[in-house]
DNA sequence: ATAACATTTGAATAATTGTTCAAGTGTTCA
DNA sequence: TGAACACTTGAACAATTATTCAAATGTTAT
């Protein structure tokens, strides 16, 4: 059991480090962060975030390869959500260590 | 409660994106990788993850500061472990993402 | 059609960062 | 004391990347 999950961790290492790599970013994490109390739009997530809206759509194109965010068009606007519930499994599993 | 962990997240969004920039990165994700099976010298550290002693080492002082790993001297080596075992549960959690 | 709004895109700049090389510690053993 | 070993450190270079600004796309309403 331990060696299967060990051997997964090997095959799967570069994906991995790709993955924190997009999180490790304050304005992305910060979007999920605030994405996690619901869906949003790109103008709102800009004032949460305190960032203009381009640097906000550069980085939720980022996100959204990721598969971390999801867009939905709504008139002319376009409201993101998480695609996922992995986010917030990691999020807490750095938490606990960040805040110890 | 699910009030109360939203709050942390947004006091420990900064940590948190520091500590996920230190996962990101193949070289050190590598290194705890290999850190996870048990402790490890240097140099064997460099053998496995294919890269000279020197920037290992740049990697291991980086990991260190996190508190990710730590150093136990044993005469002229210095072996290297994992510090907790949040990452294991990191790891876990990306794995989760990046496999599915 | 045209104007107004919401978002995306591309190019450019500035800053951060991983790796290498060379030199520097510190420890062991002859 | 001195050579050999294990690791660390600092400077330098190359590459990546986040942000800004300006222009472009697409949608709604007049």
């Amino acid at each position: 059991m331990k060696e299967n999950r060990e051997i997964a961790i090997d095959d799967y290492i570069e994906d991995m480090a790709n993955l924190f790599k997009i999180l490790g970013d304050t304005t992305r994490t910060k979007i999920l962060a605030v994405l996690e109390k619901g869906e949003l739009n790109v103008s709102s997530i800009s004032e949460y975030v305190g960032l203009n809206i381009s640097a906000i759509s550069h980085q939720l194109r980022i996100l959204r390869q990721a598969k971390l965010i999801k867009p939905r068009k709504v008139g002319k606007e376009v409201r993101y959500s998480l695609d996922d519930d992995h986010v917030s499994q990691i999020f807490n599993c750095a938490l606990s260590h960040v805040m110890e």
